[in-house]
DNA sequence: AGACTAAACGGAGAAATTTCCGGATGCAAC
DNA sequence: GTTGCATCCGGAAATTTCTCCGTTTAGTCT
């Protein structure tokens, strides 16, 4: 629900079975409208927090309910804005030049992933952050997630590690979750450089092939 | 400005310098009314998402306006509601007897104290949760979070890993978070024995002492 | 007791989120 | 083109969160 991708569908007129049917023309259109608006909400004010559904509808001149319908709420919203950087970074870890894409041994592809994911946090925290007031556990169902969690597990089970990597994927991730992000780097005033490292010495002391 | 614990505090006619000047006595009676139909809300409905500041308002038998002078906004309340149990965990890890308390060698504790903190998660998962509402780095601003932290990253440097405890402590602290204990209890469907046990799984790995 | 002060109270009301549904509109089938 | 229908739109209204400020009250000092 939270991505649905409108500009990767085929042809409108080659509808697959088992798929909702594609977007609207209008629906397209607002949809359009309200992401746009939304970016220059965030550009012109200089941060998320400007962002109300009310506003937002405002702003993009269509109805409130029209919002709703599109992004069910406010995380719903962060999760669509979000979206386009997610794709970028995805082409990356999977097709990309090693160590993020294939070629470089699993654990340090695992290393360079996480460090991806906290790049994203550098650009996008807050909005990451705002997805996660829809539920405790929106972050988690999220496609983008989904997708982060696969790769990564995938990884940790090539890399062969002596724990299990159904639970360790998650672990991981949420050392690179948002609102610890959030904490280290504007609270804590910890660099981007010291959190990566935080996270590369971990990976490393979970090796088994290299104990201290 | 969450957890004012006013029972702790000495007898009123004796102020302590450079402290806030006690609690006057109306303020106590609706700060007990208040958190007793709160729990008395959460009782009778099962689940924390009845808990709204009007209603509480009106349940207790005050104004909206007190509700949030005690709590300032709806995190506030859930962490005034968790600080009893917390309370109790923070004595057992203090004061009470090994593994938990004093007198286990410090990794031993430290994987005691997690598995202390997911204990509290099983319980009030919901209400950790909801202090998150607030905003994204509420959880780590609350007093709760701050003990844990200092006791926990005491443990870390008594271990003497090769990690800095500085960031191990938040890396692990995260892994016991509501919103993933959330999401793995409820929908990955994992029981808090299995969670302990990845807990315990990672600890070992960070353990210099005992590499496979 | 009487008066003074700082703190707490209450509830109206501003702001935001979210729901709902009658009406409009795209789209495909004929 | 027109018919049928699923989808979308719009904005009023219900709900909830949170703020503000005039009024009340507890605690203290004389």
């Amino acid at each position: 629900m939270a991505a649905q991708g409108g500009e990767l569908a085929g042809p409108a007129d080659l509808p697959v079975l088992g798929q909702p049917p594609a977007e609207r023309a209008d629906a397209a259109r607002s949809r359009r409208k309200l992401l746009a608006a939304a970016r220059a909400m965030i550009a012109e004010y200089g941060g998320v927090s400007c962002l109300s559904m009310d506003g937002l509808a405002a702003r993009a001149g269509v109805g409130v309910g029209t919002v709703y319908r599109r992004f069910g709420d406010r995380g719903g919203l962060a999760a669509a804005l979000l979206d386009d950087d997610e794709q970028t970074f995805q082409q990356a870890f999977i097709f990309g030049p090693p160590p993020l894409g294939p070629g470089a041994p699993p654990l340090e592809r695992a290393r360079a992933f996480l460090h991806g994911v906290l790049d994203q946090m550098e650009r996008h925290a807050d909005l990451a952050a705002l997805v996660e007031t829809r539920s405790p556990t929106a972050r988690y169902n999220v496609s983008a997630y989904r997708v982060a969690r696969m790769h990564l597990r995938q990884l940790l089970r090539a890399a062969d590690l002596d724990i299990d990597p159904e639970y360790l994927v998650d672990a991981l991730l949420a050392m690179a979750g948002p609102s610890l992000f959030i904490f280290q780097r504007r609270e804590l005033g910890l660099s981007l450089q010291q959190i990566k490292a935080g996270v590369t010495q971990i990976l490393e002391r979970l090796d088994p092939g290299c104990p201290a």
